[in-house]
DNA sequence: AATAATTTCAAACAACTGTTTAATACAAGC
DNA sequence: GCTTGTATTAAACAGTTGTTTGAAATTATT
């Protein structure tokens, strides 16, 4: 009897090649031919080792979240004894190279936008145990650089402003190819933008502790 | 007396159906049937009106970008006479609106956002007559609010801060109605979305203006 | 080595896809 | 009337999809 963790090659390989072929092609377009191919297994591999279709997808999804988290910990922005500018700093670096990497957890984050993008049954599962903790976790860096107590909708606000100055560079990557291609060029590119993101974020989030007229 | 009938003609219900049918599924999980039958015509009637599903995506993909830009024109924002911070209020609240208006708009602007996340031939077509000349705006707007001389890649960054945090509402939906589903809730909370983004981004600009290192 | 359990495989299945076809309905013009 | 061009239709087509099947190959257990 074969279980989720049972280590088989053809399990694993399985799983590796379908977050590749998912990743690339989205749920529906992707077909188990496809990965069966690429895995060098038969096209029945797939309904044997795993339920479905659809059931391979639901595991690669959380063995993609797994991996991006696992590669790109988190460790430096949970350090609360950092100063929290410091911390946004090092989240905003870390969760931007994690999008944009261009080894094979590239797909692991192409697969997860393209679930968040466009969301299937399996986004349920993943969003209690790999988004929440990392949205507190943004939120918390916040709060402690507002200082002042403000009202959750600010933090709240300020948290997707950031966020989604990091997830651009992922859900519309086709624009961004197309009008500036050397600004996620290479690593150093990365690096740049993720400075951007954290001096733009840091300047907007000092002026609004100061009271507004 | 078919003369008198208020009922459109099936080449113009297609293309409506379509917008509707392919923001909802995508273009490869919509079928050319569940179109044909929302529009109440024969399977054949894709290929006869228009020469191919494809042709039909593209099309639909067009319309959808002239009826947002007719339904909310960038008049005010266009207006030179004004001073550049109420130029990008009104262009945030414009975007945004635009991207969350919940009549058949917003389907217009979820297609727009599966193409742009997922890009297929037709995207080519689109980029230059709808989508750069709304960046060049934008570029424009951030160019007068900066003042000072800055470097290109400044203002391109800070394009797409801002155009990040407008997007963050469309691509990561998802998302915001799990965690925070009061902040999209009705027109009030788009309107206090597009102030914090307004605010949010005018802080940033003006902290950047002043020189650094 | 013999038996049992598991894994692999080619083939077939049933459902669905976009598209084509060929017959029909219908209007306008002569 | 008849002809002509357009519009609509049901049916069929050819290809692909996820999945099932049942036999063969492989591995494990005794």
């Amino acid at each position: 009897m074969t279980q989720s963790t049972a280590i088989e090659p053809v399990f694993d390989r399985l799983l590796q090649v379908a977050v590749e072929v998912f990743a690339e092609y989205g749920f529906r377009e992707a077909t188990v031919r496809e990965i069966c191919s690429r895995a060098h297994v038969n096209a029945a591999s797939v309904n044997y080792y795993f339920r479905s279709k659809e059931a391979l997808y639901s595991q690669a999804l959380a063995f993609a979240f797994r991996e991006t988290n696992r590669l790109y910990p988190q460790d430096a922005a949970l350090d609360k004894s950092l100063p929290p500018e410091q911390r946004l700093a090092v989240f905003i670096n870390n969760f931007l190279h994690k999008l944009l990497d261009d080894s094979q957890l590239g797909l692991h984050s192409k697969l997860i936008a393209r679930e968040i993008a466009d969301p299937t049954n399996a986004l349920d599962d993943i969003m209690e145990t790999a988004i929440v903790p990392q949205i507190a976790l943004l939120e918390d860096i916040i709060r402690q650089i507002l200082k002042y107590p403000v009202d959750n909708v600010v933090v709240q606000r300020c948290l997707l402003s950031i966020l989604g100055q990091c997830l651009m560079f992922k859900h519309s990557r086709s624009i961004i190819d197309h009008l500036y291609p050397d600004l996620v060029a290479d690593a150093a590119a990365i690096q740049a933008g993720a400075e951007h993101i954290t001096q733009f974020s840091l300047a907007a989030l000092s002026r609004l502790t100061l009271p507004k007229e």
